[in-house]
DNA sequence: TTATTATAGTTACATATGAAACTTATTTCA
DNA sequence: TGAAATAAGTTTCATATGTAACTATAATAA
């Protein structure tokens, strides 16, 4: 190859690391929404946010429902029931499967932080207009199919 | 509010975490392709591919050019000199700052890994059309400058 | 039955990561 | 000059994460 620069990886083009320099921003300063001030974890809320959403559900579908793996899972209802956000049984048909509840506490927690973890994500695509919000969703399902496969 | 719906995050449509699910599965993908077979981090891909394309600069320099905090960068270059792919020797004009460069057997694996990589890239967008990159392109760049603000 | 396999959840271990402290070298400026 | 402040890199420490092993329960099937 004559050219050599033809045949170099320019980094902040390539699509995967856009993605993931985008994604750590938008992480770190939604973590910073709750983090400090109630003590609670990325995992920890995605768990509390669901739950309040999906009741009465296990680890294994909280799981599910939230894209995380089982021990990831595991530790966050272990934090948050240490907390007293969430409240945990053992299912009396299976005695394997929880059955997961906020509590009063962790429906107020979850209450205050929702505001603004929503309102950060209108600031973030209140940038954007109509047609490209619907181009934004179309391209992540788009790429998520593509990535998955 | 009447409703509760309508206050309740839906995590599925949530941007945050479509990107950040997306932004996993790829990452995923990526260290594939070369951690196994060469024994390299992710970390140390992108510096190694960083110093590619512009040699002999310092550390410093490399994580503003990878977006990688000092840390990162530092352990990177200690895994790649551990590993005979990268030769550092400190400036004589400023003996704090290190001068970075690829040894022959880091030009080699790095261009043994470097078609891999893109390759992957090319398959990723080779679900989109034309009209689809150039808003993929665009989304990236303005909702990472909003992000960033 | 009861042995095998599968499932839910937890724990242990090894590695990754980030913040802060630290070391050494350079610059600033009183 | 020579403190004080700044900069480059490294190390330390505490925490996060993922894989695999483990425990307990339930389902399957011989």
């Amino acid at each position: 190859m004559a050219d050599g620069k033809n045949d170099k990886l320019v980094l902040e083009r390539f699509l995967p690391y856009r993605l993931s320099y985008l994604t750590n921003i938008i992480s770190r300063k939604l973590a910073r929404l709750y983090s400090e001030q109630f003590d609670i974890t990325p995992h920890e809320w995605k768990v509390l946010a669901n739950l309040s959403r999906h009741p009465n559900i296990s680890a294994a579908k909280t799981g599910e429902k939230t894209a995380m793996d089982k021990v990831a899972v595991s530790r966050a209802i272990k934090g948050l029931c240490d907390k007293g956000l969430v409240h945990k049984v053992f299912s009396s048909e299976d005695r394997r499967r929880s059955v997961l509840n906020l509590t009063k506490k962790g429906r107020d927690i979850y209450h205050q932080i929702e505001p603004l973890v929503t309102a950060y994500e209108d600031r973030l695509l209140s940038i954007l207009d109509k047609d490209e919000l619907v181009q934004l969703d179309h391209l992540l399902t788009k790429l998520t199919d593509q990535a998955k496969s």
